[in-house]
DNA sequence: AGATATATATCACTTTATGACATATGTAAT
DNA sequence: ATTACATATGTCATAAAGTGATATATATCT
């Protein structure tokens, strides 16, 4: 997502998919968490399917904040950085989820059809 | 998705989710279709957000081919390759499906209750 | 015949993801 | 107080994935 000025001034976005794991990310973070309890919400939730190493996990931290679409929420405890989505990352969550959405349902809908 | 064979025999799936490129392609074969027809119906399905070029399209197809989740449906017209999924790819399918839903569950649970 | 849309394919390059490792603190047991 | 383990963040070199540009050929339309 890239925020692009149009000539007369108004603002209009245009879109790019999230990748996955920015996605997971980004889900997460729709409360205050700090990174390693991404990373055990998002292996709970797939019920271990999705597993986002540290590597990962602080490579795409590191470049949404960058974006500006998720904050350093509460630095109160020096051990664990606490991160939440921005207004501008709740945007970004809520059209990407329309458009996976959109393709969910092309899968399932083809699936049923199919018979299966 | 890598097939696992225990020490009894018994089949067990050790499953992995798909990347999102492979994802859209196989949710467009779940009737037969062939490559350009894919990159077009993604694009409209995702109203022009998602661009699979023909590099990535044709790089998937090998993939999905050799891991046999896809075959050569219909080789009838020399010029037009068509391809549908394999049972085996409907399973990953419908697998990497149920995660992905939890994942989009996750994110539109937290936005609904961050008040947006 | 020329232009455009359809259709597949590859190559070199960029972007993204990750395993292995390093570092440090909190917590519980011995 | 010491060992051990879970928690927590971070980096680096490499691997995996994705893609722009380009090439080739056929079909369709004017």
């Amino acid at each position: 997502m890239t925020y692009v000025m149009k000539k007369d001034g108004e603002n209009l976005t245009k879109t790019e998919q999230l990748t996955d794991s920015m996605f997971y990310i980004m889900a997460a973070l729709t409360e205050p968490r700090h990174g390693y309890a991404i990373m055990n919400l998002i292996e709970e939730t797939s019920e271990g399917v999705i597993k986002i190493g540290p590597a990962s996990m602080y490579t795409i931290i590191k470049k949404l904040l960058k974006q500006e679409w998720i904050y350093l929420y509460d630095g109160s405890d020096s051990r664990r950085k606490t991160y939440l989505l921005t207004g501008k990352g709740k945007e970004v969550l809520e059209q990407d989820l329309k458009i996976r959405n959109k393709m969910i349902d092309l899968a399932m809908k083809g699936l049923k059809e199919s018979g299966k």
